[in-house]
DNA sequence: TACCAGGAACGGG
DNA sequence: CCCGTTCATGGT
């Protein structure tokens, strides 16, 4: 087993990053379910390290003013990345309006920070999300792991892998369906298929903002919402804002101009209203903190 | 019991 | 293009 430790050099919480309702691909090594106010305890996720077609799982704690990684591999600069945690929360902050609830939500959980998912599992896990609470998305994507995905081994540890495009087009939709996954059921393994079939999520990196997010609802089961959420949690989208009904809830009380009607209008006057640039980490925040209130 | 949850697909106007 | 309806499932 590798371990490593990375510095921080700036506010970071785990917990609040991991359980915020923006990624659900990792889970709690005492495995309680996301949501929960519980104490901290470590966290795993699996990803594939570099070439390897093999998948690595990845274990992670927070000690002082560094972040503990465990791994089969050199896995600090996945960590990282997928932690956020090389953005800089002061420039990300001075960006943002002086605001009244944009202030307020960065004063009460300082240190979320966006998550960077692999493109596929976040693809999944954003289509499974439809009408559903943070904790049963969370709970989806624990069945999916531990019923399609590979075992991997840590220190003695059994962990089940987040399944492969392939591993997830070779479900049928009863199986799905089976994981109580309703009628996201077909989605998902729709979805699954065209990426084993060699779509790839994460090449809509190459297009502007806009165009990404209308090539993105090309997958099945993914409208413009979801196609935000996967812009801005795995693809680095970072000014994607997605608008799901707390954020129109949000709008219709604190920013009204910005209704424009549709979703595009309405994202776009909001994004400008935001900050532009890092619209999205103001939204995460303003979207934990209407949600815990 | 009725209502709701980080919506999307589908059909009709 | 815009609107209403339908779609599972578990918690309150």
């Amino acid at each position: 087993m590798k371990r490593g430790e990375i510095p921080l050099d700036g506010p970071f919480d785990l917990r609040l990053t991991l359980e915020s309702g923006q990624s659900y691909l990792w889970w709690r090594e005492d495995g309680a379910s996301y949501g929960s106010t519980d104490a901290d305890t470590r966290y795993l996720t699996t990803t594939r390290a570099g070439d390897d077609p093999a998948p690595a799982p990845i274990r992670v704690h927070r000690d002082g003013d560094t972040v503990v990684w465990e791994s089969t591999f050199d896995a600090g600069d996945v960590v990282r990345r997928r932690l956020g945690l090389d953005d800089d929360l002061g420039t990300v902050r001075a960006s943002t309006p002086d605001d009244d609830l944009v202030e307020e939500a960065f004063d009460a959980h300082w240190g979320l920070r966006i998550v960077r998912d692999p493109p596929f599992g976040g693809l999944v896990s954003f289509i499974c999300s439809a009408q559903m609470r943070v904790a049963r998305i969370h709970g989806m994507q624990q069945r999916l792991r531990e019923t399609f995905g590979t075992p991997v081994e840590l220190d003695g540890e059994t962990y089940h892998a987040y399944p492969t495009p392939d591993q997830l087009a070779a479900a049928s939709e009863q199986e799905l369906r089976d994981l109580s996954l309703g009628y996201r059921a077909p989605y998902v393994r729709d979805t699954a298929e065209m990426v084993a079939n060699g779509s790839r999520p994460g090449e809509v990196r190459d297009e502007p903002y806009e165009e990404a997010r209308e090539t993105l609802t090309r997958y099945v089961g993914v409208g413009q919402k979801v196609a935000d959420c996967v812009l801005l949690f795995s693809l680095e989208y970072l000014q994607a804002i997605p608008l799901d009904t707390w954020m129109r809830q949000m709008i219709e009380e604190y920013y009204p101009d910005c209704d424009r009607g549709s979703y595009a209008d309405t994202s776009r006057a909001l994004r400008d209203r935001l900050g532009g640039e890092y619209a999205g980490y103001a939204q995460t925040y303003i979207f934990y903190h209407l949600r815990t209130q």
